[in-house]
DNA sequence: GTCTATAAAAGGATAGAC
DNA sequence: GTCTATCCTTTTATAGAC
């Protein structure tokens, strides 16, 4: 529903959150946005906290229509696809000049003693996105070495990821996400090497 | 100073801000930690803003004498330091139930539009570090691809650090960083088999 | 330099009419 | 379901005595 208020209060959060995080986004600044009122907000959310759920959730029900489809057009080869997600993200920092990166990283770094089940949320989409390149890597085969631990592999993409956003936003220069991907392209090959020499 | 007053807020600064994060330390918790009253805060500090300033100096006058010195304690070999400056994040993890990580990624992603200022000592924190790392990279001489950026190394080392760190919390489980480190450990002995393959 | 008291504003949440 | 008005708390910051 495209006029769904609660849809549309939990989109203006997803992007609020994303730009001044959970704490500097105020129940005002979500109204003015969505042209609503308190007393509205409030009949679909018991508080604040709730929102920021609706919002986790959100981003886990769309990690593969909203972010690995549209990355994936046109990619057929597994780990082309790993680094095309990858690129998606370079994609959202070059758009807001380095200032938007992942909106799950800065929130699970924002908020230190979450709700359980806000945390719970936070490692579902980590899970979720580590699934997905797992995948990818069971799909590259052979090349890449048979011994070794995919799921952990994925676990090392994220945190490229992530540590190639957090450096980006702070230094507000995209070279560093840019050169932290080349080393995991580096790694890459160096794997693929040695797949090949074992083969 | 043991006793002096401005250190004593910092001090309770660099331990609150770490733990709950900027926005969610109130300028009465750094008052009631250090029992000292508002008219003795604002009479070292205009504001909270400079109170983090003063935290982001501190942090970054301390990477040597604070984090570097007591990890590389007896500990002589360039690349096990770097691996030891690691393990002295995975204790912080552990002692604290891996609730408490890097303080200054914490802040890199928790404060979306920083004062420039700010900003900029976020920055300088992330290459105070990375200069270290880089130099024990060099240290390492032929163990290491001499083709390769250093410099860019040491940036995806930091990366492995914050994501791993960022992973463990969410997770509330050592062994995500864990992962990530033993990921780091396989890509340099594949650099090292480089080498030695080029020598 | 440190204390008490308090101003001034913002933020989360509620009540009740419609 | 939505609007207006408002309560209550927290928070940053200031004033002025000592």
């Amino acid at each position: 529903m495209p006029g769904d208020p609660k849809q549309k209060i939990v989109h203006a959060a997803m992007e609020l959150f994303a730009l001044k995080g959970f704490n500097s986004t105020s129940i005002s600044d979500l109204l003015s946005r969505t042209q609503h009122h308190s007393g509205s907000l409030y009949h679909f959310f018991p508080g604040k906290q709730d929102v920021l759920i609706a919002v986790l959730e959100a981003y886990r029900e769309g990690i593969r229509p909203m972010l690995l489809e549209p990355a994936w057009k046109g990619i057929e080869d597994p780990i082309e696809r790993i680094f095309a997600l990858l690129r998606s993200y370079r994609g959202m920092l070059v758009e807001t000049d380095c200032t938007y990166g992942c909106p799950i990283g800065s929130l699970a770094l924002e908020l230190h003693e979450p709700d359980p089940k806000v945390r719970e949320l936070l490692a579902e989409n980590f899970s979720a996105w580590t699934s997905a390149v797992e995948s990818c890597l069971h799909e590259a085969g052979r090349r890449i070495p048979p011994d070794l631990d995919k799921r952990a592999l994925a676990e090392f993409i994220l945190t490229t990821m992530e540590g190639g956003v957090m450096q980006a936003r702070t230094h507000r220069d995209i070279a560093y996400f840019d050169r932290n991907i080349a080393a995991l392209r580096t790694h890459f090959d160096l794997l693929e090497t040695r797949a090949q020499a074992h083969a």
